[in-house]
DNA sequence: AAACTAGTCAACCGCAAAGGA
DNA sequence: GTCCTTTGCGGTTGACTAGTT
């Protein structure tokens, strides 16, 4: 006779992280949501955690289970490749993905160009997200001056000091301006 | 009503990295 | 430096449910 499931540490861990955590947010994703886990993914690639660091209370497992059954099934509905988020028929210059099509040097050339702007942005990302930890461990310890000093010396847009961290922590926003900025936006999937 | 199918989502698995002894 | 444990991650599986035939 089983008394109780069976379950391991490693189970019980994963089921508070993905499911009985208090923090967790359970529902439909919110058009917002949709918007921001498309987006992160054309940048970040299956990273699910990633992506979830910038959906506060939704955990990776939730946000792979969504994308994998909803999220992809939609792009691929509008005509875009789930997996490079570009218009299926283009990527490779015609729809037969032949590569003697004479666009075929520009479509390349265009990949290119985003990829690199996408690995710039996700650099950046990185690069902000280490001086806002140093900063705000110096802040945290009244250093104000040293804070603003490693922040200044990186953005010289910065408000006054008590909005210093809400201003500058970087957001998926950053990426996301990035990414616009190539792609002329999100109104192209039509989400 | 029963069988089948497709969609959803919690849970499992294997791997790698980190940390401590 | 090595071994062991813990933690985190992404891919995959399987149970469950709703819809369809």
């Amino acid at each position: 006779m089983i008394i109780g499931l069976q379950r391991c540490g490693k189970s019980c861990r994963l089921r508070w992280k993905n499911y009985l955590r208090p923090d967790i947010k359970r529902g439909n994703f919110s058009l917002q949501e949709d918007q921001t886990i498309i987006q992160l993914h054309a940048l970040l690639g299956n990273r699910w955690s990633a992506i979830a660091a910038h959906l506060p209370k939704r955990t990776d497992n939730e946000i792979k289970n969504y994308w994998h059954s909803r999220l992809k099934k939609r792009l691929a509905l509008k005509g875009y490749d789930p997996v490079t988020h570009r218009p299926k028929t283009t990527i490779f210059g015609s729809p037969n993905g032949s590569t003697d099509d004479p666009k075929t040097g520009s479509n390349l050339n265009h990949i290119a160009q985003w990829e690199s702007a996408r690995l710039q942005a996700e650099a950046r990302y990185v690069r902000d997200s280490e001086l806002y930890k140093q900063a705000h461990h110096l802040y945290n310890n009244n250093d104000i001056s040293a804070a603003s000093s490693i922040l200044l010396g990186h953005n010289k847009d910065f408000g006054p000091t008590d909005q210093l961290f809400r201003q500058n922590a970087p957001q998926c926003l950053d990426i996301l301006r990035a990414w616009e900025s190539i792609r002329g936006g999100l109104q192209q999937y039509g989400v």
